[in-house]
DNA sequence: CATGAATGAGGTTTCATTCAT
DNA sequence: CATGAATGAAACCTCATTCAT
């Protein structure tokens, strides 16, 4: 019995989080909470009992994501040259934060209701960019929280263009890591 | 006569740019139309008189000092080689884009009731930007309307740093641009 | 001098009955003010200087019509059989009730402040019209005032329909007049 | 559990139409949606909630009238010669528009909000109209429609004068409904 | 633990009316 | 007498959030 509510506790977050990603995606992570609910087929008191604040829900729907990009590091510095393995982790990262709408602006945002969000998501990303930026040479004067500032602003989806105009701009800045040093 | 009365309009209209500058500066272009008049100390109609849309306020309060930006293109390429000129521009653009709080978000914003400062924006600055670039040297797969994109991203005001953080960030950006493709 | 200002404010007035005529026909008695004034050239303050309320203005617009359109009925009854003339006389009145939007309603309506048109109205129309139903034979329980109340429901602009939609149905009734006589 | 609710739900939805009921009758169709809610003792959202478009409430409102009235059309041709049918039932009809205050005004407002009510209205009512004039013999030239706006137009409510009124007009029509062209 | 109806603050926009010039 | 800027009440509608069931 109590391992039957459990059971539907548990689907009913599922729905949420996949309804979420979902709303996230088309409407941004600002979307009406209803729309969210009404898509996983639940109340909306259940949004607020699983997430009580919005960025719960950002976090808890991005995390996985959040996780698997900052676990891709020692990956990918294993197999390649530090350059080669910093190039190809800043794409990675710049996929993440251009395909999943909303998150590069709850990052960017000052709003008070996404700070556990931006806590959470450099928490993770910083000590897996910065052992990538240990290894390869770049200018001195930028630091990895830096990089996954700018990179995160750039990565900004524009109404008009697909996500290559967000890796286009960062490849620019990319460049610009590089050449300081000379 | 009449004089009298176009002059207090005026102190009117002025109260109202000064007060939006303002708010704009601490609560972002979206600010409540309520929160403008009241530092202002006129009516809400007065607002909508001046200003029906949201974007005419906006570019009210910026145009001086956006044509201003624009103008300052001539005399620095007048007087310095094309790089410098270039680069200083940038800079110069980049204060603005910075100290203006919520310019950058309202220059990329989605948001419908922004697109008439999106084009007077673009309108005034590219000119300005790509005859500067047609005298330097940059990487072809750039355009000015790129770099005035990008660098108003990356002037996103960041709410525990100062506006040096931005100009940081940019700097890291146009020295990508000197670069061919690394 | 006096006399120039005394021009000056006739025509402004006609100005504004010209304008008020022509807003009430498209967008109904309770225009915005402001459309009126625009659209004759004058302040707002005019119009309220003139017309303290704006069923002083209605009035006065429909005064003039009125008085144009009973007058019509001498000349169609010299001119016409008089089941011709008053056919004719009935479009005409239809045309002017299709074309006011507000006088069905400023007839209708119990407001006192509309009580001096209501006694001008069937003073100038009813005779003008008995005189036309006394030469044509039509039932007898229908009177003049009947046939002006019903004509002007009738002729109610309708939104997808032009002006003979009304005609259309007011004919019906007038053959229904011809009717019950038999 | 879930029943006690919607009992409350029940309770507050019913005195939404209540209240709106009492208000139409008073102020009309179009009045504040604020007045409503104050009367029904709940607040502006649960009105929204239950209607969303303000046509869902005068329909809600009028519904059961509306078609108790084109429901009563099959009984009265099956008793009747078909001219008795037509003619009791735009009696009926008559008495339905006369005496529901708003429900004429909104039926001939161009106003978008009540598009709907519109809609609904012919929807229910035109059927049962058709049948009756399938049978009787009028004009070739006007429809269910016609007939159903002309009689709302007649029956609108004169301070003065009691519903007899309205009625003794609609027969003048009627009667014109069985002539040809004159 | 889930539900979803209810709340009501909050934002926008419109206009009738006043009144200083 | 004319002007029209200013006012601010009023109406609309939307959601985040609560809480009784």
């Amino acid at each position: 019995m109590a391992e039957r509510r459990r059971a539907d506790a548990r689907r009913n977050l599922d729905a949420l989080l996949e309804a979420a990603k979902a709303v996230f995606a088309t409407s941004g992570v600002d979307a009406p909470a209803k729309e969210i609910t009404d898509r996983a087929g639940v109340g909306v008191g259940t949004l607020y009992r699983h997430f009580p604040q919005r960025s719960d829900l950002v976090i808890a729907v991005l995390e996985r994501e959040i996780d698997a990009c900052a676990a891709a590091g020692g990956p990918l510095s294993a197999d390649n040259p530090p350059e080669v393995a910093l190039t190809r982790w800043i794409q990675r990262y710049t996929d993440l934060v251009a395909t999943k709408a909303g998150l590069a602006s709850a990052l960017q945002s000052g709003d008070a209701a996404h700070q556990a969000l931006r806590e959470h998501f450099y928490e993770r990303m910083s000590p897996a960019l910065d052992s990538l930026i240990g290894a390869a040479k770049i200018r001195p004067d930028i630091s990895a929280a830096d990089i996954l500032h700018a990179v995160a602003l750039l990565s900004h989806p524009v109404p008009g263009e697909g996500p290559d105009y967000g890796r286009h701009l960062v490849a620019v800045f990319v460049d610009g890591l590089r050449n300081g040093t000379g």
